[in-house]
DNA sequence: TATGAATGAGTCTTCATTCAT
DNA sequence: AATGAATGAAGACTCATTCAT
């Protein structure tokens, strides 16, 4: 039996192989994987049944290529750049620009992102591609912090808290969880407790 | 749909309840919702298929009365009593003791936690639990605190962030997602963090 | 996932496993293994799809289980008993009554073995069945032969052709599919044919 | 259904609607019809999917076409040519030259027969076809005996047996399915049973 | 109360055939 | 004449839930 899946030559068909993934990974954030079936898909990027087929795989496989396409707005889309050059005394600007962007971003891309991460706890191949990111995360601000003169006293490690705490304080916002939480307040005390992670590296 | 959910009498019949509870749990805990079937937690249960559906009104209400029985092992275990007195100055050993907890915790209850996290994420039941649960967690820290002689500047923010912080790190030693990462250095970065956090409120 | 082929062990629901087997084998045996489908199966056979597969772990489990159980119905139906005696100058008498079984026989199970037949061509486990009952029949007759006298001047490989001779002769009988053939005479002369092969084991 | 089936007329399409024939067939020999999907067909002709509609009906055509132009190195191949002039004490020796055709005329051709066996039982066009050339053969070896000086006694029925027997040792041989036989045996008794089938044709 | 047999709607996937270019 | 993209009906199999005993 042939492996049938094909690569779209004609300019039409790489479109609609594109509204398949978009149409298929909005869906799947949305209602999540096991509660989205291919037909849905097909309906929702306008084609039939029988064409995602000859795109794709399976189902699953739409799930992976539409990470791959929108995974780095869903995870960790707090860095524009990492050639931004500040003063070490901004620190804190910089931090706040991350959390706006954090925040933004999130709200611009229209799909719930929590079922997205609800596969992050079930799925290996999720899993996988949401650690990458964060190393890749990581890394970058890694790097961004040396190229604007920090030390590197154990950087990686400080950055990795860093990340989980930009990360909390974003959801917080996002979704808004807590109705009684001042989340002006949380983020200054964020941005102070990341300030303090760093103080023997500023210098 | 039938409508008499009965509720057990007899001992026996108690027994039987817990147990299914006890086995479709588990089960979701390890395999997660979707790939665990009804025929199998009766199995594991030791009774008939049937009999699943006189004590609870779906598969769904397996899931929400074991996470009612189970959840306080899974999410945020990290306080054995709300009544520990402790000198201020003790504090990071405080919190030394909660990592513990938490992480032992963990270790002994031997599902993969993995899927309901997931679950959090996709299922509003679950979720709802999930910050129930951490409602009372903050609310516990807080009034531990307080009782200790915190003052109370901000503390159900401050907290929230220090559990967040918790949450994390015994996430990241559990689970070993970072082989390159020193989580000794971590775990005291981690602390010093929150401490920094309440430096105001321990004078 | 557990592996959920039911042994029932209630009468109704054996009489309904057999039923099963009864209904999808006669309908492959009539219509051909791929023109028939799981559907037909169960409404043949007066139930729902879905028990079709707690008694089956798939369509060709019926398949399988049809073989086991009708198969020497099919395949070389020529011998009533392997106990018979007979004198060795009645031999041609034999032959005749194992013709005349096997055509009966065919007659009797009102499906059509065609399509069978074409799956022992076309499917491993199938013709495995196929040759397993044509090693019985084979060994079956060569101690008939003995036990009535014969001498075994390589009886296995006569009993063989022979076998090939009455197949060949039966089938034309029964499907009937050259209008000008004298089929009185062929089996005269099949048998003739046989006589001579045996001709110096008479004796 | 588009009816304006084109035959064509330009030697390159005369060309490509052969090529189409042969990898169908030989593919629906290797492995069957049911197996064997139009998409593969077209890649291993190397032309388009489309273009298999404007020569053929529908797949099936593809077998009938195929079975016409090869179907004679696959049943019954045995005759070179039938003018074949002998001596009537050399018959045993035709008898080997058939066998020989036979066997070799299969390995020469290179794709399992098998699946087309498979299809002369459950698919009547392949029957028929099977039939017909069976028809031919007898024919042609009846019109052979009867130049090389045999009497007609029902040479018809006699020719069909003996193909019967020819066709049985030659698959025997071919398939191997027997690995405690001895063929070269078997062959000897079949030849020697033919003998035995023409003895008063010959005088 | 308890059993396990039975139901049938729902899902993924395949593939012969047709269509647009 | 040719391409390869597109269609959509059909089929195997699963499983939460209900039924008969």
């Amino acid at each position: 039996m042939v492996d049938n899946i094909r690569e779209p030559r004609q300019q039409r068909a790489i479109e609609k192989k594109e509204k398949i993934i978009k149409a298929g990974f909005n869906l799947i954030c949305k209602n999540g994987y096991y509660n989205t079936n291919t037909a849905e898909i097909a309906k929702e990027a306008g084609v039939s049944t029988g064409i995602v087929y000859q795109y794709f795989k399976d189902k699953y496989d739409i799930l992976t290529l539409g990470l791959e396409k929108y995974g780095n707005h869903i995870f960790f889309p707090m860095l524009k750049s990492n050639n931004i050059k500040f003063d070490k005394k901004d620190f804190d600007t910089v931090l706040k620009d991350m959390i706006k962007n954090y925040i933004n971003n999130h709200k611009i891309s229209n799909v719930a992102h929590e079922e997205i991460m609800s596969m992050v706890h079930s799925d290996k191949r999720v899993a996988e591609y949401y650690y990458k990111r964060e190393l890749e995360m990581t890394t970058s601000i890694k790097e961004l912090l040396i190229n604007n003169g920090f030390k590197d006293n154990n950087l990686y490690e400080k950055v990795h808290i860093m990340i989980g705490l930009i990360d909390n304080i974003c959801h917080e916002v996002i979704y808004h969880k807590h109705n009684d939480m001042d989340y002006k307040l949380m983020t200054d005390l964020v941005i102070d407790n990341i300030m303090n992670l760093f103080k023997n590296d500023l210098a």
